[in-house]
DNA sequence: CTTGCGATGTTGTAGGATGACCGTATGATC
DNA sequence: GATCATACGGTCATCCTACAACATCGCAAG
């Protein structure tokens, strides 16, 4: 079959681009909220291409709530607000004042993440941080793997807080900081640094094993405070939380 | 065209039901990550559809990173930590637990939120948070309305941190919620209630007019605990936190 | 004026055809 | 016998056409 022009050479695949450019003129403001989008097949000819990736398109960003679809009528642009998903532009992380604003978020979460977790973790949910702790310290302080134990850490302790939202929204917001953070910058030694970060996860797990809330909560705020500025975003904004 | 065989019958449209019935699969543990799923006639077949749908579900699914489908090979299951959205089961919060893990992730992060928004609000956020509460205190507390004004309320708040990211998660976690709530109970008039659930938003208002951090964040971590328990969850699990 | 019905447009679904890509098996060459 | 090129079947990617389901509008009959 002949090849169709498409609008752009891409090794992405043409649903998601054009899901991609639907949704950016939609964040954009391009479409307001309530405004019908053109028809599929009008869509398809926009974007060179079949009717039928059009509609896998559709069905992505609807599985967002970001639109809606009615049949007979046509497919209307829905309110930011009642999404039913989050997702978060990987390259909005780009600049730097998203990235801050990030870090801002998982601090906020991270710091009462660890608070709940001295209070509730039981013992082998302080054994899975400790393993993981280890790991860090261990040998394998290479790149991937050290990273990887890193983020099982935080993880270990999200799930020593016995509540499965907060797992899942701190995993998230590290894996988007991790993946960011690995797409800018694939070389990372830096092994003094790395002695820093290790020092400040033994910290954070004396006052888990301590069962101390408010330490274990401080001690990692400082952890991400370093994180931070480690991979070059100062948190500058810092208030007077209530501490 | 003759209806062929659904397995259900339901006003969801097919591409939905067949993402639901996959997500299911996957995160009740049936395919672990890695895995491969079948072919896409295969599953076309199974659930009784054509390819074309499998095809639109699976494109949901790809969206959100939980599977990744390799051209000539097949669709495989993806590790959970590298989801690529965050989404939650409407279901899920019907059970009584969750809806209380919820209610203790929204509490971490609008406490935060009135606690950075006291002391970074300018003068026209607060304007806007000022016009939601007069807007709840106003002639429209039927029932609509005057949630939809809350909510209105928590999201100014979290606007008035300048960052982007905790109003996104804010919102989004409200808004389930609600809806949530929407769907157990119609009808809330309680009018007794609705005062005290206004003096709580008037206290927060003070303190973020006050510019006082530590107040704004007390006010607000009291009025979600008040929230919390006028909707039938009580926040037990209280842990001293960082006071 | 109201009502019913057809025309038209839009999304939803079905089904088949072809291209692109991957893995493996087969067979030729050294 | 070992190695490498090629053929083949399986799978996803994309395209196309056709039809069903639903909504809206206009027009004609009552």
């Amino acid at each position: 079959m002949k090849q169709r022009s498409s609008i752009i050479g891409s090794v992405e695949a043409l649903p998601h681009r054009v899901a991609s450019h639907l949704s950016r003129e939609i964040e954009g403001g391009d479409i307001i909220p309530g405004a019908r989008l053109p028809t599929e097949s009008q869509l398809a000819d926009k974007f060179g291409v079949s009717r039928n990736v059009v509609r896998e398109a559709i069905a992505q960003l609807r599985a967002d709530g970001m639109i809606e679809a009615r049949q007979g009528i046509g497919a209307f642009v829905m309110a930011p607000e009642q999404r039913t998903a989050i997702r978060i532009d990987r390259e909005a992380l780009k600049d730097q004042r998203n990235m801050e604003q990030l870090f801002e978020l998982r601090s906020i979460l991270e710091t009462e993440s660890a608070t709940l977790a001295a209070a509730r973790c039981a013992s082998d949910d302080l054994d899975a941080i400790k393993a993981a702790l280890d790991r860090m310290g261990g040998e394998e302080r290479w790149e991937d793997g050290s990273i990887e134990a890193d983020l099982l850490f935080h993880r270990a302790i999200a799930r020593a807080t016995g509540n499965g939202y907060i797992y899942t929204f701190i995993s998230f917001v590290c894996e988007q900081i991790r993946q960011s953070i690995h797409y800018a910058r694939l070389t990372n030694p830096l092994h003094d640094l790395v002695e820093v970060n290790v020092a400040e996860h033994v910290r954070i797990y004396d006052a888990l094993a301590a069962h101390d809330p408010q330490a274990a909560g401080e001690a990692m705020r400082r952890h991400i405070d370093g994180a931070a500025s480690r991979v070059g975003v100062e948190l500058t904004a810092k208030i007077n939380r209530g501490k």
